[in-house]
DNA sequence: CGCCTGTCTAGACGTCCGTCGAATCAGAGA
DNA sequence: TCTCTGATTCGACGGACGTCTAGACAGGCG
């Protein structure tokens, strides 16, 4: 948590910016590609959706990874490394209050994901 | 092209139903996530987040490998193979005319894939 | 027919990924 | 302080991935 990711040249994934039109309606750029490529990469595995998806669900908008691991057949060390990928890809974050470890969505970048790959409603066409 | 993805146990990707809701307002069962993945999975590359952006937003709505190919640093078997991993995931659709090969968007799967990552719109509380 | 261009397949190679067990770190409580 | 529980890190292993070169297939043209 101390070291966030210092390589990655991160646009303003975190700003509510829109700063991608969608990507039917203009080419993305190298640039924006490598930035949110990894976010799908990170929601291209089965358990991190869940995950995802349990965490973005939760009430309170927050879960507990004690809540998360036995939801799978996974050991607990394989579903922290799944959470540190969703963390590393900007899409959760984590806090530690007392013994347990809270994770919790970040709406934006969920927000630009979608936005990316908005189509028009129906083949109006 | 002859050979679909016969293995995947897909869903009705191609249909217009939205078979799932926000992946932030129902936990995603495993099944759904299991078949959603690998389209993640799929954008989860630079070349391939590119190549399906130039696809989907090229005139006509399609694209020839011819056009593709050339807007890369890379060697023409590596774009037909990141094309194919398009293919199976089912994103593309791909169509021989003549001497080109020409790939077009499948607009459905990406409306669900964005309605899966869909937010409430603004952090209103 | 023979050749040329465009695209895909096959095989190989190095790297990254998903998983595990063992060890380590962080707090809570006796 | 000592111990116990929850979570992460470390090291390792097997498999999948991204890329390449070489070869095969498809279609157009002289």
């Amino acid at each position: 948590m101390s070291k966030q990711a210092a390589s990655l040249p991160v646009i303003d994934l975190t700003a509510d910016t829109p700063c991608c039109p969608p990507l039917a309606q203009r080419r993305v750029p190298a640039e924006t590609a490598a930035v949110l490529a990894p976010a799908f990469k990170a929601l291209g595995d089965p358990v991190r959706l869940q995950l995802m998806s349990m965490i973005a669900s939760a009430e309170g908008g927050e879960a507990c990874v004690c809540d998360l691991t036995p939801a799978f057949d996974l050991t607990g060390p394989t579903i922290s490394h799944h959470l540190k990928t969703l963390r590393e890809a900007g899409l959760v974050d984590a806090e530690r209050r007392g013994t347990w470890v809270y994770y919790r969505a970040r709406p934006a970048i969920l927000r630009q994901l979608a936005a990316l790959l908005t189509v028009e409603p129906a083949t109006a066409a």
